[in-house]
RNA sequence: CGGGGUGUAGCGCAGUCCGGUUAGCGUAUCUGCUUUGGGAGCAGAGGGUCCCGGGUUCGAAUCCCGGUUCCCCGACCA
């Protein structure tokens, strides 16, 4: 465990504890069958809860519903579109029978050999096959068009190697799949994602993305384009954040969806889809991290504010319990949520260091000495720094000091991608600077030949083309030859 | 599936080379007293299939044979 934690935060050393109050690994089976699946724990999920309540704000605020598809899908569906089946098939769990039986030596039970299935079922890796198969019922006519849908799940996708977070054999997700009467509307609409999940990542998150679209070898499976955001994580590696493909009509012609515009013609449906995933946790924890722990953006926070009392006897605790109930009443009624920790089987010292742990961005400290002056000590877990400051107001100021934290930490992540960000012209230079981690803004004659020889000899990959930023063109790092504009290369997670 | 490492208390580890008390340390847990403005101190207690199976030996965590787990690197990876 020390050993994944390190990696997650490799700037620090002793994590174990908070980083358990998160995710462990789940303990199945002594067989390897299982590895890789995580057990997220309620402060980890807590987390999670705050970023799917925004996103899903965000999804309905830009025309969206949810909806649940089933989690088994009939194997024949996933070879209807052949781009899709080949980046899929090779990690795909699957479900060849119904039923147990008692074994008959009588130790335990075993796989009924009569309950064999007639079609064996995939559990969904991603939900685009199941989907369409269902879409191809709900759409005759312009008119059903489009089709805004998303849906919170859980996908199975067997992995080699898994990684906390990361890439784990089972992952929460969310994945919107939506259907247009036009090309445009579809482009406009993975674009649209495109900028929701920039915006939630950078103003929620407080974590600095790049737009881009990804080259061929990167594409979705199946997909015509693909957007992606790409975050650096402090330890020099890219991190995929989220992703918005455009679909063209690949499934609908796969799943035989068409329908009759208002002149009459009959023509396939246009579609995208797009998705983030509790990766997004990893993100966080990656980025903002420092040696004492986890450091949560408040707009994330389970909790912004926690109270942590210091007192000498029971009589000295009621007094500051009424103190604290005032305060605790003055920030709810501003919307911020808050802790008060008055457990009386831990040391105020234990509990600093705790809620340090945890991330929780601002904590109060209310002792004697602050019942006899009517102030309060606020410490803010980004800098570590503490002040005392009057109980007067206490709820403007903290409102304050959240919304600081909230951009100090982006710009503080934001400046250590700036910091590591290059522009490199020759290939020699770019193999010494791609030991140093970060991102290098280069030149690519847009062959997959030389993104593969890069890959091979560098294990740098293409992040993203981006949508913004210097749009000059230039010759080939690698080859010489023409090059549009530069793209980001990175090692990445 | 190839290369390397590893498995000992809830967690983290030492001990293994060179066999020999009742298998140990840190932490966590429990009890008592004292403490409480940065992870408290002292005293005591509980907790073990030393990965599994076989072998050698008076005696095995330690040596031998076989199996296996997990981790790292590679292959793989919207």
């Amino acid at each position: 465990m020390a050993k994944e934690i390190k990696e997650l935060t490799p700037r620090a050393e002793n994590f174990s504890r908070w980083y358990q109050d998160l995710v462990v690994k789940a303990d199945l089976a002594e067989n390897s069958a299982v590895r890789g699946c995580m057990v997220i724990k309620p402060y980890g999920y807590a987390i999670w809860e705050k970023m799917q309540q925004e996103l899903d704000r965000m999804f309905k605020e830009t025309g969206h519903v949810n909806a649940y598809f089933p989690l088994f899908i009939p194997k024949s569906f996933l070879s209807k579109e052949a781009d899709h089946v080949e980046g899929f098939a090779k990690e795909c769990a699957v479900v060849t029978h119904y039923r147990l039986k008692n074994s008959p030596d009588g130790k335990g039970v075993i796989v009924d050999p009569d309950a064999k299935l007639e079609e064996e079922l995939i559990v969904r890796p991603t939900s685009e096959t199941i989907i369409w198969n269902t879409y191809k019922n709900w759409i005759q006519s312009y008119r059903d068009l489009p089709i805004l849908c998303n849906q919170w799940a859980n996908v199975v996708r067997w992995e080699m190697r898994t990684r906390l977070f990361l890439r784990t054999a089972e992952f929460l997700w969310q994945e919107g799949h939506t259907a247009h009467a036009t090309r445009e509307e579809a482009e406009a609409e993975a674009h649209q994602m495109l900028e929701v999940y920039a915006a939630f990542a950078e103003n929620f998150m407080a974590v600095p993305v790049l737009k881009g679209v990804k080259s061929a070898s990167e594409r979705f499976a199946g997909a015509v384009e693909t957007f992606a955001i790409e975050a650096l994580m402090q330890d020099g590696k890219a991190l995929q954040a989220g992703t918005s493909h455009f679909l063209g009509q690949n499934f609908a012609k796969a799943f035989d969806v068409m329908f009759t515009a208002k002149n009459g013609t009959q023509d396939y449906v246009w579609a995208t889809s797009w998705g983030v995933s509790t990766r997004l946790m990893g993100a966080l924890v990656m980025t903002h991290s420092d040696d004492n722990g986890l450091v949560l953006p408040p707009k994330l926070a389970p909790y912004q504010v926690v109270i942590v009392p210091i007192y000498k006897n029971e009589e000295q605790l009621s007094r500051i319990n009424e103190k604290v109930a005032g305060i605790t009443a003055k920030l709810r009624s501003s919307g911020i949520s808050v802790k008060y920790d008055h457990s009386d089987n831990k040391k105020p010292g234990w509990k600093f260091a705790e809620y340090e742990l945890k991330g929780v961005p601002v904590r109060l400290a209310m002792g004697g000495r602050d019942l006899e002056n009517n102030t309060v000590e606020v410490a803010r877990r980004d800098t570590l720094t503490k002040e005392t400051v009057s109980c007067d107001n206490i709820e403007q100021y903290v409102g304050q000091l959240l919304d600081d934290i909230q951009k100090n930490i982006f710009k503080k992540a934001f400046d250590y991608r700036a910091a590591n960000t290059v522009k490199v012209d020759s290939y020699d230079e770019f193999k010494v600077q791609i030991e140093k981690g970060g991102f290098i803004l280069a030149h690519w004659d847009g062959t997959p030949e030389t993104e593969e020889l890069v890959k091979e000899e560098t294990k740098a990959t293409i992040r993203c083309i981006p949508l913004e930023g210097d749009q000059t063109p230039g010759k080939c790092m690698v080859t010489g030859k023409p090059s549009a504009r530069r793209v980001v290369f990175a090692r990445a997670y």
